[in-house]
DNA sequence: TATGAATGAGTTTTCATTCAT
DNA sequence: TATGAATGAAAACTCATTCAT
């Protein structure tokens, strides 16, 4: 993420907007961090403001409310990592091996950045209203990109045909975000993407044909 | 749930505790169907209260305070099911059949109980200190029962010994609770207890033994 | 006002009620009071509560916003006077006694209830939102007995038939209105009612010399 | 502003000038546009600002507050008015004539100008402290005037010597306040202007029939 | 036990004003 | 002069909790 500011919404051109895309980034962080502490509802804006270094009312001149905070994080990691994840994949091959880098990308964008990963797996959780549209959007092609690989492996014929892609994808989205909720809540802070490897282990050998 | 009032934390022996009882459990289902309905942090304790049928201040005769509502929904509901796993895990004798069950079990659980199906899989997320609280008890059970049916599995070599029961019991756990929370966003109404089977196939497929 | 509770919309009958009028009331004349000293936008919640000898949030019990504090004062007020209005024009049969009854009842309220005064010829006028809401109920019923008064003079023959009835009353309430404003503004602390009979008189026969 | 009040009223001498005078000035009518429109106390300086086609913070190189904005709308207008009266009081002989070019004055300056008449009329009057300024500087020049015409007319044996020339002028500005008030709130958009002869002709005649 | 009126702490948000450029 | 990003004080309002009845 730090060295990728341009995948964010908007890109800064001239020098004063350099700096004004500046502060908008330090609040989002400070919201993520102050979120990661304190749970959202229990943050408060103020404290978002002391921690990014501005005054309170700065806050409001970059996000409409707090709740855009929270949005605004999400959307902000989101495309950032549904970015590099379409452009990843174009680059291996194997199916299996799509699948590999994909769950690398995503636990370790999350072991670099750790409050942006509590704020996914406990902050944005926090309301139906949120997360149905959370569903309805990245999730959609997060899962999107997940059945598309499956289907392709699919094709190949190295996994089964007969099941059905969509459960699929939803299983190993299901599996993926059990492990990194586990993380997150566990102190003995072991390594997320050590556990690529013996989940997809299980994965593909349920997923695989015999002769595969 | 209605008649299986011993179920809960504590039983009422007199006429008069059983009043009470009843009185303490239906402001528990009012206070799922609120926090249900606006999340936690949104909902009224005077809410919860009218939706009971009794006064503010009388929420505050059976229950410390809002937090309390929360955890004690998560306890009566969590007790319920952890009881009624362990007895229905003791009547089936081959591990496959008793992950079918508890699965069906946990499943049917949310199917009956909308509310609290909404409370578990989105509200009693939205801390990491309740998280991890969560954590260390209840989901510590719910992974030992499955891991004591994994090795069981693995003894009766119809699972590969090789495999983490702990890392296939997480992963068991994170597919489940994905469809639990997918059932929860969906408003198509589909059949909850209608995946175990097609996520069993998968799952085991995958710990399978090929030659068990 | 003290006097007559009962006229105020809602009618207290248990002693419970009594007690919550009684409250209500308290409320809306520290309203009045603070309103009438720093000016309605000036004028903080707190310092009502405060006023009133109740804590901030009792205020929100009884009104809905600030905004409803104001316009429960004019309520108030208005529903009061415009019935002892109607009984008294009732009592008098002369329209000239009737005008001049109806302007000493105008002028010894406000004379009483100089928070009220205040109010009404200041605080009520600061927006056009709120003047187009007075103007089209309680202003147009003050302008209604008026009017009802002068056609009643035009009839017996005491009042010019040719002059417009609706033009007449405004004249005369333009010129009522200027009187109380100029002794809410004024600090001298002359008497308001006594203007009533000059005001009668050129109001009456008119500026000119009959022979001019 | 406190040291520049000829600024507003006064013509702009060098280019220079005209610049800020035409700065100012356009300042001012935003002023007048956003107050008339929102209401003092809910107008948002930027607001004024962006009305004006200038920066927020320019706003305060010719002003010095908010306050300063409504006051100088004020000051502004009121000179205008005062020194156009002063100079066709002079061209008219007739005391009635006077008094009756005096309210077309009057009148026909708010329908030209209806931000400033809102203004006048409405926002204004938010406060006993700015009331009691009004009252003691422009608007006892005003009654001034009235009242000189009337004495004049007492004189010269048109207006009834015995009456109070004091109360008759205030007696007028009531009845011309009223009317004001009246046509800025209604939506009907009739002349105001065409309110001058009868609102006079009662005034000059009285109400009552000679004989009665 | 049950009530529900009263409390008052606490937080988001707005916006007049400033000042570095 | 002109700008407009940044400031931060200030206040309405909410609602969990209490307690006299």
């Amino acid at each position: 993420m730090e060295n990728k500011p341009k995948e964010v919404a908007r890109r800064p051109e001239t020098a004063e907007e350099k700096m004004r895309y500046g502060k908008s980034e330090a609040i989002l962080r400070a919201a993520a961090k102050v979120f990661a502490r304190s749970g959202y509802f229990n943050a408060k804006v103020s404290e978002v403001a002391k921690t990014a270094g501005v005054a309170d009312g700065t806050v409001y001149l970059y996000f409409k409310n707090k709740d855009d905070l929270l949005t605004s994080i999400f959307n902000w990691a989101m495309e950032e990592f549904i970015a590099s994840a379409r452009k990843e994949m174009a680059e291996a091959a194997d199916p299996r091996e799509k699948l590999r880098r994909f769950a690398q990308l995503h636990f370790k964008l999350f072991e670099r950045e750790r409050d942006i990963a509590i704020v996914f797996q406990i902050e944005l959780r926090h309301s139906t209203k949120f997360m149905e549209q959370f569903s309805t959007t990245y999730l959609a092609e997060y899962l999107e990109i997940l059945r598309d690989i499956i289907e392709e492996g699919q094709l190949t014929g190295i996994f089964r045909k007969q099941l059905n892609s969509k459960v699929v994808a939803k299983f190993l989205f299901g599996v993926m975000d059990e492990m990194a909720t586990n993380w997150v809540l566990s102190h003995k802070n072991h390594s997320l993407t050590a556990m690529v490897e013996p989940v997809l282990d299980i994965f593909f050998n349920g997923v695989m044909e015999s002769n595969a």
